[in-house]
This record gives C-alpha cells, structure tokens and sequence, in this order.
DNA sequence: TTAAATTCAGAATTATATTCAAAACATAAT
DNA sequence: ATTATGTTTTGAATATAATTCTGAATTTAA
C-alpha cells in the first residue's frame, strides 16, 4: 500500500516531473524530452499507472469560477475507539470533504472543507457531519484567504 | 481574479466535470461522452484555459511511491503588518509546502507541509522557515494518517 | 555463462488533434 | 418582424500522435 518496493530510476523521476507540471502533455512530447522512443515512454507510464505510483490525472480548476470560495479546516474530537476511523471514512465520503487525517494530539481528526459560502458549511455541518455518530465536538476555522494551494510533491533529480 | 463575470453552462459544466476527474481523457473521447463535434469541444477547453478556469492538469503521484509519508499542518503567528503577506509569500515559495493560508483568529496563517520524515521537517524548519523573518512563533501538528486527500472541487449540474 | 526477463527502438497501423470555411444559432438593434 | 453582429458548431482535410508489434539490446538472476 506503501512505497515500498517500487523502484523508480532517473527516468521514471523525469516522467513523474514533467507530468506532475502537465498532465496533457503528449506521449511524444514527453518522448522528446526525454529523447526516447514513444513506444518505451508510454510503456513505462502504463507501468507506473498499474503499480500505483500515478494516482490520477487530475484537473485544478479556479474555484472562484465554480463559485467555492470558502476554505475551512475543522478540528473534531471523535468517540471512535482507538483501532477505529469510522467516524473518518464517514466524513471521507462527503465531496466536500477534500482532507481527512488523523491527527497527533488532543483532536482525533483534522478535514478541510470546500463550499461556497458559510451558510452552506453551515448546512453541512447540520445536514451531514450531524448524522456522523461519535463526533464529540467540532472547532472550525475559517480561511481568509488562500496564498498557495497545490499537492504537487518534491521529486528529486535521482 | 475570481469568478466573477465568467458565465459556465451546462456543457462548460459537463467538460470541468469530465477532466477533473481524468485530465488525460482525449478531445475525441471527451465529444463523445458530450455528443458533440471535436473541434467545438477544443474550442472549449482552450476558452476555459484561456480564462483560467482551467489552472492546470496535474499527476497525483503517490506520496509513498516518493518517500514522501509526512504531513504536517503548523499554525504560525507573524509578526506581518496589516495587510503584508511577506511571510506568507516567502513560505510559499518553499516546495514543501503545499498550502499557506491566513485564517482567521489567533495565529496569522496555516500552513500544510510535506516532507519524507520527522527529522526532514526539522531541517525545513531550521534552514528555511528560520530565514523568514517575523515569524513570531510556531505550533506543528503531526499527521499520523490521512483518509482522504484530493482538491476536487464539487461540479453543480447547472 | 547461459537463460529469463526487462527495456528499448523502429516501422506500421489506427486514432487523434488541429485548422479552417461555412452553416447554424443566438443577440441585440432597428 | 428583420437585419446585422457576433458566437458557436459542424464537417472535412491534413498534420500529428497513440498504440501495437517484433526483434534487438540490455540487465538480472540462476
């Protein structure tokens, strides 16, 4: 489930790099830059994408254009015993819940939530995270703005 | 900047929806899932780059996959005036750090770092967030596990 | 050192991206 | 209503790319 055993050469790393940037680039764009032929460069992507080290292709998009403005990040105690995330993978299934982690500390979890405005986490809060059993207590706050919002990862040279 | 002014309609909708979830689906499969002609889909996708709906596709890479298990969110008070975001904007030029954010209430801004391990984190800490200046005083909380984690945004139908 | 497995390049085929002109459609103004 | 204007769509043409396959080269392990 881990990284382990996955062994990933200067050339898978260059692969990762220049897709991570752009996922559309063309097989043989990559294949230019990396001066090989297309047919090995698209062999070791469908490599990569069976053995899970690409998760996805994904696309960002301007939530300002879609009208999602609102960032939140909420603390919760849970009653899940120690052993359980029953309370995690409920919240998990909300779309929009984008993070859900286990944290160390006082707080069971910490999510981070997306929605238009207030009102709707509001109705959130009311509507889903009320029917998750087992939550103690919430501490939300409220982002005010967003300087850098990525996931993209640090891919060493080799 | 944001989403004013931009106008989405259904098939705008239905292409946002398509690409999040698959950045690397073709224009060809992309007009047939929509019934429509090629060339007017790229029309499209090009428009919505264009005004930046569209921020960019991207490759989740599994973190594991990089030796990249750790996440940490840390709270950080600022010395910044009202209305200077300087260590915001130094934060968010280190690579490992994927998020920076100013919330609300007591600490000035909430950032979300990941890096291979605890002992990276310090170093990150000690070499680069020690050269912001302003940076007043930190709280660092551990991620033990995370459940969920992904930027997709909730499409409307209409 | 050989055998097996992996990775690669090149050619052939299939499919796709892209461009363009013309038609269709929508909008606003007269 | 009707014309004019701008936008969006289509379909055809062509340029480019994806994909598959085979054999050679390289690596790995026995």
């Amino acid at each position: 489930m881990n990284g382990i055993d996955i062994i990933l050469d200067k050339v898978d790393l260059s692969i990762l790099r220049l897709m991570q940037e752009n996922a559309r680039i063309s097989n043989a764009d990559l294949a230019r830059e990396l001066e090989m032929a297309p047919s090995a460069v698209l062999e070791r992507v469908k490599k990569l994408e069976q053995k899970s080290v690409i998760l996805q292709y994904t696309t960002r998009i301007n939530p300002g254009a879609l009208q999602q403005n609102l960032v939140a990040f909420i603390s919760m105690k849970a009653a899940d015993g120690l052993g359980s995330n029953n309370a995690a993978i409920e919240l998990a299934k909300i779309p929009e819940v984008q993070e859900v982690h286990c944290i160390a500390g006082d707080d069971c979890y910490l999510i981070k939530v997306r929605t238009s405005d207030s009102s709707t986490l509001m109705d959130l809060m009311r509507n889903s995270f009320s029917k998750i059993p087992n939550i103690l207590s919430t501490r939300t706050t409220i982002v005010l703005e967003t300087v850098k919002e990525q996931q993209q990862l640090v891919i060493p040279e080799k």
